[in-house]
DNA sequence: CAAAACACTGACCGTCCGGTCGGTCAGTTA
DNA sequence: TAACTGACCGACCGGACGGTCAGTGTTTTG
């Protein structure tokens, strides 16, 4: 009678429930999870209040449930970026572009393991962090630390400090962007591209040992 | 009877004002304005809930009244960080260096600030920006614009992008810093100073004409 | 020194919250 | 066909929410 299992996300599942997840996740990742209401989640999703509640313990868990599809779906798309064979620089700008491409592609999940890794309490953002963005972190500074070893990024810079900077890049740009756009001069905002080609080129021009400079125009 | 003129925050308040708007300012920044209700701001002021509205017509005034309180002060530390006379290069470190500095010395008002700006609605960010950040970030572009004309600053780089470059390095490490200090690699976020730094000299470097780069080691 | 103005309170209101309960109904299984 | 199961619903619960109000002291002022 009470709902027991839950969170078996590819086993199959009934339509409300399927629409429940698909509301609740963008409920919460738009108003957070204090502003969201059961029944405003149960009236998105077309469905009874109580019909959630036979799918899902309680809020906490449906949020929970959303969580975890959500970061099993953002490692997912990240697994694919890692194993470039190219050039140390040509393997950093494509990570990057994509980085930022894939958060504005998936704006929801994104939304939320954000919320989540910003504002959460303590032991939410480390669950979050070593289960999802850890790795991916790990790799992106496996990545500086063999450039470093090549002698293409510069000796005396901190590998982990690099990829933060990257990363931190993309997600600021990700989250500061409707902001940003009531700034007039601030016409990037609305070509991401142009903003990620131009950050990375910084970013690189800065980053890279002298003799691997290609160096921006002037 | 009804609170009337409010927010005239440099006549003289009374105790029990002060204690609602400091423990207010608190609440809000850490669990934002869904999380807290009125009790516990009455509570954790020690006055009652109907004091509260005596000082303050609604949640959403007092929130605001914090919101404009902290917008002020922010923008009057921001304030003397122009009109520095020195090196292009010199005067963007000492700025960026010294907001880091803020963000961290102010740690409520600052993660106030944040929150309204990125997960507030479209008018309550259009109006922060405008009234808070847009100054800052206008003059910031102004220096930089500067730098580009004096030819220290690469000519093919948006000025506005680097000023959102600088600033956002910043920003995203004040409020990832929670979640980064899970990451085992990361322990330059014991260390703003040295981030900070760092970061600095990569954009610089980055950023800087040809001709101007000192270049950091190697 | 009376009166107006202000700081402040306890009790209360209607509403909405997360969550529960008894029950219906369609679809399997035996 | 009878027993059972899982999806689903309307009505309801206690409690917390934002907000109100009549009233009590305290301070300022004409």
């Amino acid at each position: 009678m009470r709902a027991t299992q839950a969170e078996n996300s590819s086993l199959r599942q009934s339509a409300g429930e399927r629409a429940i997840l698909e509301a609740a996740a963008w409920l919460f990742s738009e108003i957070g999870f204090d502003g969201v209401s059961m029944r405003s989640v149960a009236e998105a999703a077309g469905v009874s209040k109580a019909n959630i509640y036979h799918h899902f313990e309680s809020k906490e868990a449906l949020y929970l449930a959303i969580l975890h599809a959500s970061a099993a779906e953002l490692s997912a798309l990240v697994e694919n970026l890692e194993e470039s064979s190219g050039r140390f620089d040509a393997n950093i700008s494509e990570f990057s572009s994509a980085h930022l491409q894939h958060l504005m592609d998936n704006e929801t999940t994104s939304r939320l393991m954000l919320r989540e890794a910003f504002s959460g309490d303590e032991e939410r953002s480390r669950m979050l962090v070593e289960r999802v963005v850890g790795g991916t972190f790990e790799r992106m500074v496996s990545i500086f630390r063999a450039g470093q070893e090549a002698g293409e990024l510069r000796s005396d810079l901190d590998p982990a400090l690099c990829a933060t900077l990257l990363m931190g890049a993309d997600v600021f740009f990700f989250q500061a962007r409707g902001a940003l756009k009531h700034i007039p001069q601030a016409g990037f905002v609305r070509r991401p591209g142009r903003f990620s080609e131009q950050m990375i080129d910084v970013m690189l021009n800065g980053m890279l040992s002298k003799k691997q400079r290609k160096g921006g125009a002037q």
